[in-house]
DNA sequence: TAATAGCGCTTGTAATTACATGTATTTATT
DNA sequence: AATAAATACATGTAATTACAAGCGCTATTA
């Protein structure tokens, strides 16, 4: 689907990553050095560097000077302050999506705690909200909001078990490359009691998130509320 | 005190951040290109790239192949969420900080949600207690554990309105280089609606966070408790 | 006049080379 | 045998060069 070739620092960070979270190199090995890893993968340093330097941003490993790359492990936890989408942050093994609203066009009115442009506005979203499960346990409900601007046939898609940000990525050849996010804690309102199971006293933490596409000027928004009490949200800075 | 020589990248990153907080370059102008910074500064594009990466990587600009490097703005609200610490998130001229329990060596036990190593455990840790308030109001309360392990005269050290992250790399040469952090919302315990002044009601954020240094194996941790009703948690991925 | 082809700018990717600096082991010295 | 110096090897920084690819303006052309 995805005919984009890759450039080859993006091969070797994938590689290595997949690597990692298979256990290849096992937490606390050191992975090669820098230069073996030039003559396996027939590239030069500044490129295995820009790999290793992806990694250890995402948290995959730390690199000691003098020393060599440390693995550190696959980032545990509902990663979901990451990039990524909640998907990639978990591992798709154990969590199920449901589709409680399937993505409509709507008019847009606001982006929840976000600036919208006129523009954005104009063109009117595609709306959908999603219950998120975590070993059948619900831990996120998610309102999505895109504005409806050259996406083709976008609500024709199957949402259901599917992340959307490879509908984004294969589909319409959009890159999430970052975002912002708020962040607060909430009281469970009547129907997230209802979604989550849980009292009316239960705290919720609510997430505001915006995020940045490969396309100029074009982003999408998604309101998250999670229910932390059994699942941690877990980031690394 | 801190004679280190910074790498030119680094040198060029932080000017042209402060260029940027300043209003230097106003927000949505484009900086000079790649190759007229290289000329300012005198320094060649690979270097040049690196600073603007980590702009990149910090939200202060995004970059488009073939038009520039346009200036997002100082990344705003309460940024606990990335590295830096509250005081450089913020600036420090809102923020005041507040010593309820001064530096102190206490038996380690525990370090909230993360394990701690044996080592950590036989060397007792330096505890201390702090709000922060911004604009008068207080928003952080945190509880800050770091095992007590080469480090001379700290609790001689005086904190008050002062940055702990600034005290450890000038003093000790500790840099922090990442770390992770749980995320959880509770409701305000007595103790915290009495720091907050709010009533039982009122959610609250509780950040576990485990903060690594540029010294291998030791790493500190803190507990933070936020207010976020009225200051928003902000984070950038 | 309107579409387009070209050009000059930008950033993106990548190879190559050189030296600095931290770590750990080995070797030589006392 | 204990200490210190030498070493090999790791990552860190940096300059240099080359080409690819996206953006926007201009001038050419239909």
């Amino acid at each position: 689907m995805n005919t984009d070739k890759k450039p080859q620092h993006t091969i070797v960070y994938e590689t290595l990553r997949k690597h990692i979270s298979e256990g290849i190199y096992a937490v606390g090995d050191l992975l090669p050095s820098e230069n073996d890893l030039c003559a396996t993968y027939g590239v030069t340093r500044p490129t295995i560097r820009k790999a290793l330097d992806k990694l250890v941003n995402d948290g995959f490993i730390i690199k000691r000077k003098g020393k060599g790359s440390i693995v550190k492990g696959t980032p545990k936890g509902v990663g979901i302050l990451s990039l990524g989408g909640t998907t990639s942050a978990l591992g798709s093994e154990n969590l199920t999506t449901k589709i409680l609203i399937k993505p409509e066009i709507r008019p847009f009115e606001s982006a929840f705690s976000f600036d919208i442009s006129d523009h954005e506005k104009e063109f009117g979203c595609i709306y959908m909200e999603r219950l998120r499960l975590i070993n059948n346990d619900p831990v996120f409900y998610d309102i999505t909001v895109i504005p409806n601007i050259n996406l083709p046939r976008f609500t024709s898609h199957n949402f259901e078990n599917k992340s959307l940000f490879n509908i984004l990525r294969e589909s319409y050849q959009l890159e999430v490359t970052g975002g912002e996010q708020k962040i607060q804690a909430i009281l469970a309102t009547e129907k997230i009691q209802d979604y989550f199971n849980v009292s009316k006293d239960q705290p919720i933490i609510q997430l505001d998130r915006k995020m940045d596409t490969s396309r100029p000027n074009f982003s999408f928004y998604s309101q998250v509320f999670c229910n932390a009490d059994k699942y941690a949200l877990i980031g690394t800075f």
